[in-house]
DNA sequence: TATTGTTATACTCTATAACTATA
DNA sequence: TATAGTTATAGAGTATAACAATA
């Protein structure tokens, strides 16, 4: 099929991030998490007592979209809430909590080198810079 | 904030996969199309008398969601079709829908030029090869 | 038997508006 | 006034199962 749509980055960036996020999404459900939780458990290991407004920002995850996914992954054990003011709260690991970000940590960097081995020698060290400029 | 994501490339896929289909979201919106309505109407100009079910397979769009999208092309008078054989149905472009494609084309075009300049000059060349290692 | 088009359905992600309480 | 957390809701994309008709 005759196809002009794949001389585009764009489009090809969309088509890759779909079948990477995909393939990361599988792995990542075998550990019962989603690619959202696996982002904020790795942020919040990173950066105990941040607030949900803050990991969103960072995340670029609305802060009403944080509330459904933080309440999952406090009823799963995962992550605990402190108090910092009236209006804040801190957020944290529980043990559960490290020891699925453990698991999720080595999903992530085992399916990351994978994907970076896939890419031809010579263009690997372009990818990310290129991406970076892209979005950051 | 501490992040320890960015630094993967699969990250940073998914953000700017993210952030540049946003953006292109909306200069289609503008003209009435989502981006999957323009990357189908860009591939059934390019392959006339194509079906709905060989253009899900190129775009990776399913079968059972080809359906409401093309639906809403046709009631839109943007595309017709014309039965193959008793079960399948070739599509095309009808003149409103060429006159959409022009201007998709244009949106498109103009918006991958303008993406691709972001990237810095010693990157550009390697994006498209490496995204396609991922993806193709 | 495999494929085409289709219906129905459900889940996820994303976006917006509005509200309360606090800084 | 701005921010944090929340509720409710809607749109879009994606996925699966199933069916009838045809190749």
């Amino acid at each position: 099929m005759n196809d002009p749509l794949t001389a585009f980055p764009g489009y090809s960036l969309r088509r890759a991030a779909h079948a990477s996020s995909s393939e990361l999404a599988n792995r990542l459900a075998a550990i019962g998490l989603r690619q959202s939780d696996a982002s904020v458990l790795m942020l919040i290991g990173a950066n105990p007592s941040a607030t949900a407004s803050a990991l969103g920002r960072h995340l670029a995850i609305q802060r009403a979209n944080m509330v459904p996914l933080l309440k999952r992954l406090e009823d799963a054990g995962l992550i605990e809430r402190a108090p910092i003011d009236g209006k804040s709260q801190g957020l944290a690991l529980t043990e559960a909590g490290q020891d699925r970000l453990a698991q999720a940590r080595q999903t992530i960097e085992s399916f990351e080198e994978e994907l970076f081995l896939r890419i031809p020698a010579e263009h690997r060290e372009h990818l990310l810079p290129a991406l970076e400029a892209i979005w950051r």
